[in-house]
DNA sequence: TATTGTTATACTCTATAACTATA
DNA sequence: TATAGTTATAGAGTATAACAATA
């Protein structure tokens, strides 16, 4: 178990730890961000994040987010309900719907990234910004060759 | 928003979708991991790490995972019905109570921790060592600035 | 009076299984 | 037959408010 993230951390971190920390971090910090700016969770800001560039289908949508379709169609319902996305009939195939944002939650997508956007900039305040341009390299390699290695997951951009 | 940790990075990321891509990337390796092995929810492995050198009362643990005192409530409740965890009343105040890893608690925690080590490493398997060092020390830079900046919060390292 | 922990309540989020409409 | 989506159901996780016991 990596040790909690809010703790001060000891002198010496593993790499291990020091990754889980950032993560939580991170992901801590988008929580927050979204619950204070408009009481959205996580899985909500998800949820806009990938409608801004897709009109996926709900099994699409599950597909992106790893969750079963009737997770994501509660999901939908909610942001619905919110008035933050539509279904649309699918006229290629009558059993799907197509699922995108509304220019209310269009709006708010855009707003909380950037607001996330300054939260993580002023996290990364303590590097110069050639030590800044190194980490998001290293992480960018990391994360390109995880991508290629699990590829088979999600290559699923235009979805439908 | 940041782009999907999932979907295929672009050649260029940002460092603002770096990090937000790792940590949804380790998050969910943490995740998978625990779920995987023994059914645990991310929640519950992050109440397993934190016992692990610790034994605080109800809210102690609430402010060390940022969850209102009754969710903790629930919390060790469903991880008592398991076997993981103990309440003992408190001697020093007998309103409160001390929460505790049982020996199998503490066993499953320490077999979730090295497996979530080994997926970390293959992870990070692209880095040259050099390279991991750097990455480590990096972020442990921003680890610290944001502990001593937020440090108010968390430093309950001994707590009852 | 203030604090600790629990309980009641309500909501989000998640999965499984059963169902319908369409393919 | 197979697939897309919804619904029913059950459970974890979360917060707010009210409460009993202790400080």
């Amino acid at each position: 178990m990596p040790s909690q993230p809010t703790a001060t951390p000891p002198p010496q971190l593993t790499t291990v730890d020091a990754l889980a920390q950032t993560a939580f971090l991170i992901q801590g910090t988008l929580e927050r961000r979204a619950a204070a700016d408009h009481g959205f969770s996580l899985v909500q800001t998800r949820l806009l994040g990938v409608l801004r560039d897709r009109q996926p289908t709900i099994n699409g949508l599950a597909r992106l987010l790893g969750l079963d379709k009737s997770s994501v169609s509660g999901l939908v319902d909610r942001a619905q309900r919110r008035g933050l996305v539509t279904r649309t009939p699918s006229t290629a195939d009558r059993r799907s719907v197509l699922v995108s944002l509304t220019p209310e939650g269009r709006a708010l997508a855009t707003e909380v990234a950037g607001r996330f956007a300054a939260d993580v900039a002023t996290i990364l305040g303590p590097l110069t910004p050639s030590e800044r341009a190194t980490l998001t390299g290293l992480l960018s390699r990391v994360l390109v060759a995880h991508a290629a290695a699990h590829g088979v997951d999600l290559l699923a951009t235009t979805d439908h």
